[in-house]
DNA sequence: ATAAGGTGCGGACCATGGTACGGAGTCAAG
DNA sequence: CTTGACTCCGTACCATGGTCCGCACCTTAT
């Protein structure tokens, strides 16, 4: 169940590049070479799909870098705390993304309703 | 009604620089100077308004550019499809955050719940 | 066994959105 | 009329998250 670097970064959609950046950050491991050529695991493999999916969750790489580092120390209070900050960061987004969309939504529609004009679009967020 | 440099940047919250990284990216004009000190209108404030507020909703640097230009083309169109395309962007990126967010939030009641085996919230995303 | 293609590695380079620096000129208050 | 704050301008630098390059070595199919 070992495979190379390409087959890991395939497997979590990424590049190889982005594997090997994220061995030179200190994020993943670089397993011992076999004549050459490093072997991967599924723990290697699990490891980068959680890379990416605290990626997704808005984390920096620096803080992955973190909570990879209480997975070994089993600092649980540290890492709620990394959550809750993030979840609070994640309403405020989410917040102001939903506001940029139902305004730019309405100004879409007012564009699209005249064609006489200065364009709604450009004229608001002025202000 | 004139302003200088920074009296515009104060009024809509950047700094200095970044107005001056703005006229160097074509996104700002840069006023005649009179006796070597530029002086800035309400439509400057305008247009860094829009800037920033274009920013908020997610579109870049770049796509604000082109959007100012449509001002002076009228290209109503072309705005509305930037428009769109924003919003689909965006749509995406909120569901995204908000899976994140529900993810989260789980996680942190599974490791709050209990203080032992291993942090759910390292232990997710993996997969 | 040889050629094509993957791997290791260090270092350079990229895009984005700024931020800082240095030196010269300008403006405003005391 | 000097002092301190502000401005102009070019250039350099920063953080983030990669991406590409070149060279040598390794692997695998033919």
């Amino acid at each position: 169940m070992s495979m190379t670097i390409s087959a890991l970064a395939r497997s979590s959609g990424v590049g190889v590049e982005t594997v090997r950046y994220y061995q030179r950050r200190g994020l993943l491991a670089t397993p011992e070479r076999g004549a050459g050529i490093r072997r991967y695991d599924a723990a290697d493999a699990r490891r980068l799909g959680f890379i990416r999916g605290a990626q997704r969750a808005g984390f920096t790489l620096e803080q992955i870098g973190e909570l990879l580092h209480l997975d070994a120390g089993q600092d649980r209070a540290r890492a709620r705390e990394l959550a809750s900050e993030r979840i609070a960061a994640l309403d405020a987004k989410i917040a102001e993304l939903q506001a940029a969309r139902a305004a730019l939504e309405r100004l879409a529609q007012q564009c699209h309703a005249s064609d006489e004009g200065p364009c709604p679009i450009i004229a608001a967020f002025e202000g």
